[in-house]
DNA sequence: TACTATCATTAACACGTGTCACTGACACGT
DNA sequence: ACGTGTCAGTGACACGTGTTAATGATAGTA
């Protein structure tokens, strides 16, 4: 019952040497030289006593504590958040894994904070995921150096970030319209013009267009707010004041359910008389019928390079990129007619 | 820019008193007699500093971390998985913050270990989601009596677990299929009868018919095995060696994706030919046409129950009960027919 | 023999906190 | 004058590890 945990102390006893050589041969320290039969001596110690050393102990004499810290956001857009948490936070759990660091999770409300987790040393990193342009403690310890990486982006500041190439993604999937032969194409945004994304994809929409030589017009678009009902409004104003469109690009998933159901409601068809491409590749966009057309979102990805990212911060590693944009994949499905026979 | 982060020693001197009284008044430890002059003293100067006390020295002299960590076991099921972790993972973090605890996340592969969270007095306790029967550190763990909570049922012994009450939800959605006046009701499994889950839902579906007089039939159940394909198959061996039936009660949501398919691969339809009821309700099912009705988990709720129980067991608080089981809910949506016109 | 170099090992300090036993100072009652 | 009790506060130890500078022993020269 007593039986206390086993200390460094209780190897060095059994093996007959002192703290120091069991610390130096169970670290493998190099450039010290021990015998190799000393070095298997406590290693035997150890083994018989089931030893663990002390992280808390660790910790607190190095200065370091191998944890890095994932600040969850929530927001508006707490479905989508949801269908990405997975992927990202495998993937920086796997990221980090690998070079010997563990993850805290931890999700916030707009108002509260996260910075004891920096100033009490209870993490050598931060990623943040969601970040606002009014959260005051972000620039503070950014400029105090602390190790911070932003999953998306936010303008106007150096702190480094992981994010997927917006403008590319967006041109890529009105592209794929201007491909199957569309020339009246209307856009719904993911979110409000304030986020970053939103106005990413416009651009892109812009971009496809007019490498066309499609005129841009901007009563074209309308403005989604990330859930279902937001789609449906938008589109329902978009058919109400335009001359109807052959095609649509929705730029989030979510939203693409309500744009779609309001096409119905008027009852037209999806893609036959409106093609629809969206955007994330949620779970459901498989299962929708007709199957969404889409743009794949590297989640796992995302999260793997912050953790890389942030760790080589923190190692002060010289060759850390500090901005990462990742590709995205487009995943022809049904809903933009490319499988329908013409 | 050597500004060394501030200690407590620091506070004292600038406060004008020992360490000891700043321990004392920051801690709020009780008992104490403070005159609430030096009280303020000391809070000023802290404040003045920025003083945060070093989280590591703190956990190395008290012993306790204050940090629990979710173990998560990757499987075959792993797309329903990915489902569950935000609102478990959430629900988790969000009691155990409520409790001044912090959560790690760890997801693991089949082989490889997580000893090292407990031994190395990383964190004061774990929870297990997806536990194993074959899982070698476990029982060990147990016995040694450090801290664990599962989500999910392993049998056999009397670890404390977290769960959802599998033979109730399978019972309510059998019997509302009855409701509705279907008397040949086939059945697919969400996994192979090895997993808990699969027996107790088995169960349930059983009682439901025995509670109405209609009697069991082993030929009527399929074993699925978490995914769609698996789905398809199993329902098409229903409909090829049986009677058609009237409805089916699908033990999970992936796994009734597939099976729809292989109905409407028939030329059949649901719900008008076969009333389909799932389990789980993933995220696509209110997205799926038609509308999947389901048994809906308290992903959250688990998560919240599995930090509280795990965290009352480390406090050794004497209430804490250690088998609970969450009631599920039934999403009455389109698939079970319950809203198309007799 | 004396001096130096290498090898194998260790004593001692540092990290920053929580807490227990102890100390003055002062007031009170006899 | 003397013991007793309370108040406000402190000195010193412990927690378990990493690491630097030092130590003794042995071998290798000159």
């Amino acid at each position: 019952m007593g039986a206390r945990r086993p200390t460094s102390r209780d190897v060095a006893r059994l093996a007959g040497v002192s703290r120091t050589t069991v610390s130096l041969v169970l670290n493998d320290v190099p450039d010290v030289k021990i015998s190799p039969e000393t070095r298997e001596r406590v290693r035997a110690a150890a083994r018989e006593l089931d030893y663990y050393p002390d992280v808390s102990a660790r910790r607190l004499v190095s200065g370091k504590t191998r944890t890095i810290a994932l600040i969850w956001h929530r927001g508006p857009a707490q479905t989508y958040r949801d269908a990405v948490l997975p992927g990202f936070l495998q993937g920086m759990t796997r990221s980090a894994q690998k070079m010997g660091y563990h993850v805290l999770f931890r999700p916030i409300d707009p108002d509260d904070s996260y910075v004891e987790l920096a100033r009490g040393r209870h993490t050598d990193g931060l990623v943040l995921s969601g970040p606002r342009s009014d959260d005051p403690h972000l620039l503070e310890l950014h400029e105090e150096g602390f190790p911070l990486v932003l999953h998306g982006q936010l303008p106007g500041t150096d702190i480094p970030s992981v994010d997927i190439d917006n403008i590319r993604a967006a041109e890529m999937a009105v592209n794929h319209l201007i491909a199957l032969e569309h020339r009246h194409i209307v856009m719904v945004t993911n979110a409000p013009p304030p986020y970053t994304a939103c106005c990413q994809r416009m651009e892109g929409y812009r971009q496809a267009l007019e490498g066309s030589g499609i005129p841009y017009d901007e009563s074209l678009i309308q403005f989604g707010n990330f859930d279902e009902e937001s789609g449906q409004r938008a589109m329902e104003n978009l058919l109400t004041h335009n001359e109807q469109p052959t095609a649509a690009f929705i730029a989030s998933d979510m939203v693409a359910i309500g744009a779609i159901r309001s096409i119905r409601d008027r009852g037209l068809r999806v893609p036959d008389n409106i093609a629809v491409v969206g955007f994330d590749d949620i779970a459901a966009a498989r299962f929708m019928v007709p199957a969404l057309t889409t743009i794949h979102v590297p989640t796992y990805g995302l999260g793997w390079s912050a953790a890389e990212v942030l760790i080589r911060i923190i190692e002060q590693d010289p060759q850390s990129q500090s901005q990462v944009l990742l590709d995205t994949e487009l995943v022809v499905r049904e809903s933009c007619g490319a499988f329908s026979d013409r």
